[in-house]
DNA sequence: AATGAATGAGTGTTCATTCAT
DNA sequence: TATGAATGAACACTCATTCAT
């Protein structure tokens, strides 16, 4: 124990735990979670295959610790946003959304691979991570819910409504690439006016939405 | 099929196809493309490992192959069903999305892969997966532009719609589970409001929609 | 298929498979279960590692194979020379015992592993050989049993008596060299004589065995 | 224990060593030498893996120091034991098997791991241990060729009779449990007399040898 | 004496694919 | 067309051991 240091050790263990889980999510990320290879990961994170193994005792835990990271990344981000809103179910909607799609373009690689893999997850870690995953649809549940209590969304179908505007939202993972016709902010209106139209709510009159000619 | 015709071979091989191709798509669906492996795809064929590359001359292919098939009749579907049509837009997304619905609904199995495995194609298979997966969504451009000209669509992100609205219909595969709450065509009129709300199309007033109330 | 050399095809898989056992037995011989690898096996048996799963599906099941041909073959080998011996328990015991001598003359690897690897069975593997094991000491038991009962052997513990006849057989395997001072026969009947001294049998008086003197 | 005295530091070094070596005699009676890990016995002496290598320079001076110990133990034990028996070879080798199999109820893993984890051992440890064996059977080879001398013993195979009465007495630990039908000494009385008749004692009338009926 | 991090060789096993028939 | 045998590379993971502190 370096007693001048404190936690330098600790910090230097900690380094390593994020570069391998950094690269794990990029050889995720590239190949999928079977189709990378667990030397994959250990030559992107700069170290020894069986060094790995000192931090995460399983190659299925490697993932599940970075699906878990996202999702509730992802879960806070969108509860904060929807705390500082105001009222209305639409400024909330808004607000849960512009979230949202921040963290998908910020994490675009994280949201993709929480997309496509987590069917790889198995048992207890599975089950964390789905239920960070409802918590976050049901955020969106109760927005719809309050929306159309209060006369604001008047969709006939607002049951599902919630689980499509989080398919709407996680696409963009799948499309996404920086420095295109949209910024993160644009995205995130873009979206926002997608589901409260999908909701049958009022919306003011459409002027000049970018993206809009061509 | 006709037993006596001198097609009998062929029939015979063509059935074999089917048998490996049918085997392949289960394999990919329930492991994925690389957690599947060609003595999955062989065992549930009943056929030889081995007789496997007779028919298909390396795994990829037999993806590729399967993604095809998936693309093309989806873009038949959708392709007839738009021509059946009537004029107006909202008339031919309705239609669109009916079809696609029902093959989604319909070929669950083969909308997940081609949803989840297309990344693992390669060369000019993904080439021509792309491109009928392009053209469906053409269509679908196609219609929005359509009803954006007509005044029908008031969007003001008609750029984005057609990307957004298959979005919606290719997530179904995800989560579907025949005997659920809503039918086929109930889904597809469901999608069709959704699309059309997305679209800010005039909606005539929402009534008792199934899965409106609980 | 060789329609002309039938069997062929399967004696050459047969020889393979030989091949593999054999060299199991060697490796498990010279290192221990444990200590021997299956690349050390695939080496032995001049094929490639990965062909050995070919023919056994797991080391394990090597090992089973192993123990259960030597085990069974040591139970045919006493069973059938009790079976042509004459009536006098003595006599049996002598048969027996020379059939056992043999078979781990003959057999010196087989019979060590069988005694020192069998521990690393699991499951019915484990099961089937223990049960071939307990057979043959069943043999032993009855002839035992049966002198007890006619008045030829008069140890105050025969119940404990045919395992240790067992033992000193097995132990054999430990020690024995061939081109040592006993042939194998003089090694039967030293153990039998060894065998009738400890369940206290009425002997021949000692003459000039062998090994007798220095 | 005395925590002023100055040898504190050593004899927690002690225990250390002592829970290490308990450690790994589980570890390799559990799962044999080679199917055993460093860190297996790690776990078992509540220390950390590397932190063995401060006591024992390799994993294999652990299995030497083990089989030295308990080959030091029982060759102990038994030459003190003859030291302490009468003239008569018989009461010497009663004395000596009385002793034998005690050591073999009272450490019966070690007894088994002396017996089946040697062959792991090379070079001077091996020798070591092999000495050590040898003097023990050392000893009951004098006794023989000393009851031979006087006719006590009336063998016709004397020189391969300690070899084989050592075999027995090992064997036990092979099969013993605890709480068994016989007790230690009933153990030691048996196999006392299964020796001496194996060499051809004059023997007291059996009577109602423990074990005798059922 | 004690630790956690690190390593390189090695483990049993499976992979997609090819070959001989 | 169909097979079983074969292969070499790769897989996830563990090993005994060493290093820095």
């Amino acid at each position: 124990m370096n007693s001048r240091s404190p936690g330098l050790v600790r910090d230097g263990s900690r380094a390593n735990e994020v570069a391998i889980l950094r690269a794990a999510l990029e050889a995720f990320g590239a190949k999928g979670f079977h189709g990378a290879s667990m030397r994959d990961v250990a030559r992107g994170a700069g170290t020894s295959l069986s060094n790995l193994y000192n931090y995460f005792p399983a190659k299925s835990q490697l993932l599940a610790e970075l699906l878990r990271l996202a999702n509730d990344e992802l879960l806070a981000r969108i509860t904060e946003a929807v705390s500082g809103a105001g009222e209305r179910a639409a400024d909330r909607l808004r607000a849960a959304i512009a979230a949202h799609v921040a963290f998908v373009v910020d994490h675009q690689v994280e949201s993709l691979v929480a997309l496509s893999e987590v069917r790889y997850l198995a048992g207890v870690a599975r089950e964390g991570v789905v239920a960070a995953r409802d918590s976050t649809q049901n955020i969106y549940e109760r927005i719809v819910a309050d929306g159309v209590r209060d006369g604001e969304f008047r969709t006939p179908y607002p049951d599902d409504a919630a689980r499509n505007i989080v398919s709407l939202c996680s696409a963009i993972a799948t499309w996404y690439r920086p420095g295109g016709r949209l910024s993160k902010q644009d995205l995130g209106e873009q979206h926002a006016r997608y589901a409260l139209a999908l909701l049958e709510a009022e919306l003011p009159p459409a002027r000049s939405g970018k993206g809009a000619g061509r």
